[in-house]
DNA sequence: ATTAAATGATACCATGTTAGTATCATTTAT
DNA sequence: ATAAATGATACTAACATGGTATCATTTAAT
């Protein structure tokens, strides 16, 4: 079991890295051999941010990336819902219908607890927290 | 983003209707059409339970499963990490190397502590718990 | 003994997701 | 005019998910 994804680790890191460069740009080019990940696969995790406004992107010769936000107006819980959508322990579908059963519901009010916890943990920690050092 | 596959779920929602049955056996049909889930896929995942003894089966004309461990000794993270694995927010590998820079250290270690909260909190959920009332 | 009803063990398969790559278009500094 | 950067988009290999299908084996009941 692997709850957060590729793109997001990288999203991560890369937001990391673009929020310790304090002025300036910086390119896709540079932060993909700092990190030594695929440059084509960081590109389109980028333009994910840029279009959320999570960075701005500047074409042509010299352009690059900044932070679009304060990094510590970026948690954990945005980037990970940007890409792989809500955070949910169980969607709790059931052929696209509702809990049949008081048991399954009672499962879900379980699951629903531990999910809130989840979330507002993902929620508390920041590009910010986790640059800092 | 859904945490919990679908044999999981399934699994859960077997061991509470095998759970809530006191005494004798229960067969894969009877807990299919209870639950109204598929009965292949549900046979496949109670074969499963079986060799890890969470339940036990009994072959044969009449036969069935009944639980092999009291219901307040089989947690959600149990059933979880018999299906899914060791859970994780993320493995951290990185082509099978570990974490090169500083900064990724710093991101496991805020998801190890959050990791380490949702394993708590899955522990402390057993059966009984989502059975009771 | 035979048969029906149950599980055990496996092999198979369609679909969707993941983790990328590849291209062409557009923008901009020089 | 050119090189260097991003934007948009299409494609793909490998794996995971959510199943189905079969045959073998065991056991109760007749």
């Amino acid at each position: 079991m692997n709850l957060i994804t590729r793109d997001v680790d990288y999203a991560i890191r890369a937001l990391c890295c673009i929020a310790k460069k304090k002025e300036g740009l910086y390119s896709v080019a540079e932060i993909a051999s700092c990190l030594k990940i695929p440059l084509p696969f960081l590109r389109k995790i980028l333009q994910i941010l840029n279009k959320e406004n999570i960075v701005h992107s500047y074409k042509g010769k010299g352009g690059g990336f900044k932070l679009a936000i304060d990094p510590d107006k970026i948690s954990l819980s945005d980037v990970i819902t940007l890409f792989q959508g809500p955070i949910s322990l169980n969607d709790h579908t059931f052929k696209r219908r509702k809990c049949p059963h008081i048991k399954e519901c009672n499962l879900k009010k379980k699951l629903d607890r531990i999910e809130k916890i989840m979330v507002s943990e993902l929620k508390a920690v920041t590009i910010r927290d986790i640059i800092r050092h």
